[in-house]
DNA sequence: AAAGGCGCTGTGAGCGTTCACAGTAGAGAA
DNA sequence: TTCTCTACTGTGAACGCTCACAGCGCCTTT
């Protein structure tokens, strides 16, 4: 019955530091240190600590403490992106679930803020500075000025991607994009191609302009002349892919391989060509980036450029953690790898 | 030089509830009334107040508030599946974009938590209760055991999807998929099919087992026999939908419609279909179920039944926080739209 | 034998709020 | 005038935790 009154459904106030004293003979101090660490406890007190916290069901509460630590034990992941690119890149269901794993190990809950109107931003300023320890940022617009504004509020902070334009010392991961995509270039021209075009990213991100560096450098490494007309603007979005590749075979129907920034716009590429008639890969060859779930649903399935997500994910965690514990920012650039399939 | 150590790059300690006080002129509890509606406060008070705030940059702390309030005004977004589908799923993008945003607007904070293994379900139940006001729970299978403890434990819960299997009295929010069946079914039957056969969903999750159920139905409407060999069963991946399909073409190769349960299968179905020389959709219609992403990015795009996600969303949130502030659980069921693209 | 150090323990204070209560002043009713 | 009621205001006491400090034995050293 009285069992029953404290752990039914009546909802009784749940057991606090000091019923785990009690229980346990011994003081909240004690049942404090052991709660972090467990150092200068002796070992019957810290068996006893434990065993009450075991009978009582005691659960720290993360309130309480957070009030005196001043610590929130919390980090929010933070993206800025405008929504469609949210919805249509599959990348980011990667990146959150890895970081949301990557933190749990920690014990530490994510907090997912989504900044699309100017409204949602200024109530994410608000909420973040004081409520959360760090941000995990996915933004990569250069104009974004959130990067800088939590910089500066001393926020710690990675981003997901280099933040461009701001020389700012902001911590950041992100993929080998200049070298994967030299990666794909040298592999089709290796492959016997030689009017190799590329569909480009937004050229205000990093991701759009490393890729295209990587482009341009590999064609003369080739001893192959970097064609303007073979290089076409994209924003990373299926439609954009098609109007790209319709533009591309405007200006240069001899082109005999595309590389495309992004998976997604590949895909447009491909239907684009295919409403054309060329066949890929045998006319046409294309490689992607990325290597999304959007490279498999692709027919043909794409050649692409692996972003190592998972590694990413986890790298950035590490660094903010580092960061939070008062380490200085850091720049993580990690490897990708080209995957071949049938596009190429 | 002293405004620039209170708000520079030191770092000072936020404002307090008595900084704004005494800036104010009054005390503690009439700001505290301020931030709590403002009722019983005087206007030359609520102004001075709303003032100081102003001059501050006060926020109210969270952790402070929680403590005493016994509330954390912070909601979880429990995720149950598995990790692949959560991936390859672009529906839960939408559902999380619009969950989050709706909280937003209440100023409720996101957690978002994957419970993928054991060892994470025990470590987000830990969590739950006792730090999360409310949960958000995306999980279909009926195996799942998280609803009903997190029912037991008293935690106001709101499923995405009608709980399959427990009686218990669990608010949910799901699309009418058995009417939605229904539409499709009638829309090949309309279009002079005669042998529409059917991928289903898993038939352990609601979705599978309604969606098939109005198949049934509107067949047996249509004055058509329900044959047996005719029904496929899926998983709701793409593959699944590839072997599905393949199956179909050996047991019943008249078959001239079908109705797949996701548009991730029907995806794969158009694949197969594809290799075997079938036309869709003259040969064979293809009807597909989500209107996610993936219905545009299949060839030829997909006809498919709409779930209403931005609503689900808002009406997820909606009935959580009622339930929270101590409302009955409910049950919302939202009608699907017919869109007709070039499948079928 | 006294002094010093070390390992362990308990205690008081305080983190920033909200809430219940008590108190004040002014308006209206008797 | 006096009383009551209402609208507003201020004050202490929590909420559950961590942290700094002081105290107490006990072992080692001089």
């Amino acid at each position: 019955m009285s069992r029953t009154e404290q752990n039914g459904a009546g909802r009784r106030r749940p057991p606090t530091i000091h019923d785990v004293a009690r229980e346990a003979g011994v003081s909240r101090g004690t049942v404090s240190r052991v709660l972090n660490g467990g150092h200068n406890v002796s070992p019957a007190a810290l068996e006893a600590v434990q065993s009450a916290i075991r009978r009582t069901g005691y659960t720290v509460n993360r309130h309480a403490r957070s009030l005196i630590t001043g610590r929130s034990d919390s980090v929010a992941f933070l993206l800025t992106e405008p929504q469609e690119r949210f919805f249509e890149d599959p990348n980011f269901n990667v990146l959150l679930r890895g970081c949301t794993a990557a933190l749990a190990a920690h014990d530490i809950p994510l907090l997912l803020m989504i900044a699309g109107t100017e409204a949602e931003r200024r109530r994410n300023m608000r909420y973040i500075a004081g409520h959360v320890d760090g941000v995990l940022l996915v933004s990569s617009h250069s104009g974004d000025p959130v990067a800088a504004q939590l910089h500066e509020a001393g926020v710690p902070l990675v981003a997901c991607g280099k933040p461009l334009g701001q020389g700012s010392r902001v911590s950041y991961v992100a993929a080998d994009d200049r070298n994967g995509a030299r990666d794909m270039v040298r592999f089709l021209h290796g492959s016997g191609r030689r009017r190799i075009a590329t569909v480009t990213g937004p050229l205000d991100t990093p991701g759009g302009v490393d890729r295209l560096a990587g482009y341009r450098e590999t064609l003369t490494e080739c001893g192959l002349p970097v064609d303007e007309a073979l290089i076409v603007p994209g924003d990373y979005s299926r439609a954009g892919g098609e109007a790209a590749a319709a533009l591309l075979l405007e200006r240069a129907p001899d082109v005999d391989a595309v590389f495309v920034a992004s998976d997604l716009m590949a895909q447009g590429v491909l239907s684009t060509l295919e409403r054309a008639g060329r066949r890929v890969p045998q006319d046409v060859a294309v490689g992607g980036f990325d290597d999304s779930p959007a490279a498999l649903s692709a027919r043909p399935e794409l050649t692409t450029v692996r972003q190592p997500w998972d590694r990413i994910s986890a790298e950035m965690v590490r660094v903010l953690l580092a960061q939070i514990g008062g380490e200085d920012p850091a720049a993580v650039i990690l490897p990708t790898e080209l995957v071949r399939r049938d596009s190429a």
